[in-house]
DNA sequence: AACTGATATGTTATATTATAACAAATTAGT
DNA sequence: ACTAATTTGTTATAATATAACATATCAGTT
């Protein structure tokens, strides 16, 4: 059973892509005995709507046209509970917020953000974190968190904008 | 003639390391026929009287000591410039700001950053570069700006607190 | 030295992002 | 049903950042 989720394409059939990520969602909170509540639930399914990263107060807007009491906590307080439980990430570099690609596997991925089309592709980039490692033992510094942020032009975007300029 | 400034420990010598890190900036301004003003070299100055990342607004705070007339548009100004000029680093996952060692070489370097002294160390990681721009190749994405930030523990934290717990 | 265009700064206002604190409601386990 | 833990509601405010326009300063030219 493969659990992971592609990345974004123009091309994907992102109905089944959202399905996915929610329904890995619900076996991980069930396994963990944690509880994915229906707010929790809103979020990540607002947050899956597509693979840009989504701001905070966004999801605040929308949550708030089917839920006319969320205040800025609501979301917060949703998007804690996400990450701790790893079914999203926060791209630094933004502010904002995307889901987790794989969330099941212990992961640190790089986040491929484009600034023409604003999607966030994750890749395990496993040579990459292998270098990283490399690098911080010789630095003798114990890694806690990694955040890999690379901006830039994705190949759906290159390829559609062939004469730029 | 190095250019480069050694890597923040308890040990070095940070006035030093200061004025060095002021001339630098002062030498590359001046090449570059872009003016180092005075509120521009105050503020490195300040970014560069520790190795821990500043926010904003506590160079503000600073600012205003010396200049009353210091407002939030003041210090975003002069880091855009310092920014733009490669004197500093924006710290992405601390909303906060570093000065930069290399100032001179175009430079992608990773950011350690001390959960416990808030120091942070930068590094060239040129193994790790070389992954991240194989990596890139494959996903065919044009990388614009690369942020590699990891928190942790350093080297002389660790030390110094062998049994902690 | 005065002129001029470009650059930098002053100033006010406001937008954006995020958290604290405490009360009320809901849930899970007994 | 009882109770402790968790989750949510609510108000307020903190922290981070930008927009817009007026004024001042600087660099190069007459």
């Amino acid at each position: 059973m493969s659990a992971y989720i592609e990345s974004p394409s123009p091309t994907h059939n992102h109905d089944a892509c959202r399905t996915k990520a929610i329904q890995i969602a619900d076996r991980i909170c069930a396994e963990r005995g944690v509880q994915l509540t229906t707010i929790r639930r809103q979020v990540l399914e607002l947050i899956w709507n597509s693979h840009k990263a989504t701001k905070a107060y966004d999801l605040l807007d929308q949550m708030k046209l089917v839920q006319h009491s969320a205040k800025p906590a609501t979301v917060y307080r949703a998007l804690d509970f996400l990450l701790d439980q790893g079914l999203i990430h926060r791209v630094e570099s933004l502010n904002a917020f995307i889901g987790c690609t794989c969330s099941e596997q212990k992961h640190e991925q790089l986040l491929l953000i484009c600034l023409q089309c604003h999607e966030v592709e994750e890749r395990p980039g496993k040579r990459v974190m292998q270098a990283v490692s490399k690098e911080l033992s010789q630095a003798e510094f114990t890694p806690h968190h990694k955040a890999i942020e690379i901006q830039g032009i994705c190949k759906y975007c290159t390829q559609s904008e062939p004469n730029a300029m």
